[in-house]
DNA sequence: GTCTATACTTCGATAGAC
DNA sequence: GTCTATCGAAGTATAGAC
């Protein structure tokens, strides 16, 4: 019961997190990141063994918490759509928490997983799986549409990370007057999403009204596969 | 009239185009592009000077390219929602032609912009740019709903560029037993984006009949600010 | 335009005292 | 656990001959 805690590793996490999230890993350097945690190199390195280490365990403490909120959301009792709702809510509160995540996050994918092990790519993937299930409950519950759960998955969460992780270069576009900062803020963009689920998944209840013109039998469909997967708009 | 043509660049933009999507900026080293391209380093810094150079060379190239197709689009005479279906598959066709293009994207995403210059960025602003322009353009024309054409822009793109860029990370998932493949096509994730935006986008020509059970009095909303401005769902 | 050789710098990592 | 000093590898860039 109270050692003065292991601060150390917790700032130099902090301090790892703002670097690699600003310079990738490959351009982040050991001595920012321990001058930043006022912590000694060679400290640094004690605690995490190497760059590599250091990055691992950062990510796998992000991505943990990530997931375990999303966890918790699809875990919930309520209706599919305000779960959804509640996971764009919930990931971009995550954001705003730790605003290094989206760059980190985009960073990781374009690396694609270099760097990371077994373990920390199992963190990673319980991000997808959490969203995934709540999708996929909503489906069985005819509750939404059928659609892939995982490109669902995609489409709300890629543009919350790359819009926040777009702020600052947005933020220099504007600065040079090469486009309008348009007004577009964080909560509108999360409701914008919302929205857009909303209705990218909602269950067709009543038969095809309007909004296609093109359609000719009625419902004779096969069988899981959604609209989607049959008909191919501009190849 | 005939030269053997400049040949060297285009294969060292080629080379450096791969080095910078798998390794990013920091991580790219010029003695790989070189090699790769078959060339030799002192040759490459006499075309390019450095390795900023060619980096924003190989930017340059790669946004007015893109920026070029979805302009074309913009520009043709087809009803908005079929513009945007068009401009999806014409991003997805722009990757599949153009493989390193959503690491390259992400990457400099996160990057912030740094190691641009103001002629770079001005390139890669005519991407939102051109998008934004047919969304403004239905908008107008009541095809769409009145959204923020940006957060469109979002909505659109980025699960096309994170898609994409997560391929290798998702094969790695997939080998590591972690996740699914699950059988996500490029083609079906194209034609889930397309249906995404295009329910979306849509415009409600008929009172809100189903769908949202909580809705007061009738449209008798504010100007141009959509539904989704007004409604904080889950904050 | 093309190549070899190399100058200069920076970075990750450790040795070893306290 | 903490610090100083430093090694060795690797990287960008250039000088200068052809």
């Amino acid at each position: 019961m109270g050692r003065p805690a292991r601060v150390s590793p917790d700032r130099i996490l902090a301090a790892a997190a703002l670097e690699f999230a600003g310079r990738g890993y490959a351009g982040a350097r050991v001595d920012r990141i321990a001058r930043r945690a006022r912590v000694n190199k060679a400290m640094l390195y004690y605690h995490f063994h190497s760059k590599q280490g250091l990055y691992r365990a950062l990510l796998r403490q992000i991505f943990s918490r990530a997931s375990e909120r999303l966890r918790a959301i699809a875990a919930s009792d309520r209706p599919p759509a305000e779960k959804i709702d509640r996971a764009i809510a919930g990931i971009a509160g995550f954001i705003r928490e730790h605003a290094f995540f989206p760059a980190i996050m985009l960073r990781e994918v374009a690396e694609g997983g270099a760097h990371l092990d077994r373990e920390t790519l199992a963190t990673l993937a319980a991000v997808p799986h959490a969203v995934s299930a709540i999708i996929a409950d909503g489906i069985s519950r005819k509750a939404f549409r059928p659609v892939h759960p995982l490109a669902a998955y995609f489409t709300m969460l890629a543009p919350l990370v790359v819009y926040h992780a777009g702020a600052p270069i947005r933020k220099e576009l504007a600065t040079e007057h090469l486009v309008d900062g348009g007004a577009l803020s964080p909560d509108a963009f999360v409701r914008h999403v919302q929205e857009t689920m909303r209705r990218a998944l909602a269950a067709d209840a009543s038969p095809p009204r309007r909004q296609r013109p093109n359609r000719a039998a009625g419902p004779s469909s096969s069988r899981v596969a959604s609209r989607e997967e049959s008909r191919a708009r501009i190849p």
